[in-house]
DNA sequence: TTTT
DNA sequence: TTTT
């Protein structure tokens, strides 16, 4: 019976390969991107296209989803909330945020060979993923807020 | 025909009374926050409240409606898009990110009395205009079709 | 992993107070109408209000809440799926449907005293929890990526 | 400022072809069905899908971009409203019901050969279909309710 | 970084 | 009537 609602919807392709982790306390965590393009008008009123990119987050038995059937380029339908988390930047001592969106249901849009990669939706094909690296202006976020047990929402 | 969605839906207070603006083009812009609030079991297993913070932006016209009928404590009807800016920090040179919602659509539902300030939208109140007639006619559903076990979607 | 999405979202007010029934299998259920209103032009061009009323139903544990905070008048948030059942009209012996939304999650939108009816759903009111702390530091973001007619996405 | 919210969103394969013709006021209307499945338990405790058909109402610029790429198959991403239609039985007398999603936006999935048919989206590509016949049970709202300039919700 |  |  909430008296507020938080809720996102995003079609669009993932930009990478799913990295997966490991709470402490086990609770499995896929981290990955989507990008959605919008068609908008510039300055000079000609139609151009605007990719956005969104860090999106999911936990558990999502988490096993994506590790399983989610690669570089597959299509997806995502429901979600929006949270922020924030933290001291330990050079300048600054409040920073990062946006993310917590995943809560998925749906794979993708034919089975309309994904980038090599064979199919096999269990473990990500193995290879765990090195990927954030885009760099994260690298701080990724040492000073490495997701914790405490960071899990629910 | 977008080949994808972007799509955010947000019920919750208003922070503060909203900033309006004016590009050097003579646009309209308002900015405001607003607060969504989220049971969740923290670690000890015990029910909390999460608030999340949400950055608004709306143009145009819905920034008019914005500069009239929202202030702090509004209850709002939130629809549009996610959208994540970036800029370089002059003092560390890191890139930094600041997302935001792109209001479309808006719904005021704070009754007349109950958002904070003062002054108000006065547009009518809500009372007098709900239609309360029903339609007629489910009388030959329920006698056919009274819902049984067999319905029940689960 | 769904293929499918089916997902409505509604924002309005009860049309009656919900029936509540059980099954034999001692499901609980509750019925009750909703009415959205639509601001639209006529032939003439006039803008002019539809109505349209929504039949909702609910099960178990929601509709428990339907039960103790629903009633005539209430403004409702709702989010459910659309569901068509079917019968055979006793009469003519034609096929007849009713277009039902399941109830899948629901936030109450009514102040204390806006409902229409008598009693009403007690738990505490909103005042006193309304987290009005806001987030510090934006005055990086201010400074440094001050909207201008470039960041308008349109 | 709408002061209450009607939105669906869909995601499945479409039915058949399209039908798509203009009121007498020159409204082009495309209509077609959308098939979205729900797996859920039913009464043995069993996982079953169940298919869910949603009639749907395409207008103007939207209907020429169903008529031009929408066919037997393609999968569909879709927001609309909900509204209901009622006449009067010819034969009973009675009051009848149909439910519909006016489509207010719509996203292609299907890749260039997903869908079931020929060759690619050339326009008029539906030509053929124009004679197709809807489910039985429609046949009476087809000659008792047939779309008019009446009806067009704008 | 995706996709068309 | 779709699709996997």
């Amino acid at each position: 019976m909430a008296k507020s609602v938080n809720k996102v919807i995003l079609l669009g392709n993932v930009g990478k390969d799913p990295e997966i982790r490991s709470t402490g306390g086990g609770t499995m965590v896929a981290n990955f991107t989507l990008a959605t393009t919008d068609r908008a008008k510039d300055q000079q009123g000609n139609w151009q296209d605007k990719t956005e990119w969104h860090n999106l987050v999911a936990f558990q038995r999502t988490a096993e989803i994506v590790r399983d059937y989610v690669k570089k380029g597959t299509k997806l339908y995502v429901e979600g909330k929006i949270q922020t988390r924030s933290w001291d930047d330990k050079e300048s001592g600054q409040k920073r945020y990062r946006t993310e969106i917590i995943v809560n249901d998925i749906s794979l849009l993708s034919g089975r060979d309309d994904a980038g990669g090599g064979g199919g939706y096999s269990r473990g094909s990500n193995a290879g993923s765990f090195d990927q690296r954030q885009p760099a202006a994260q690298e701080d976020f990724a040492q000073s807020a490495e997701i914790s047990d405490d960071d899990i929402p629910f």
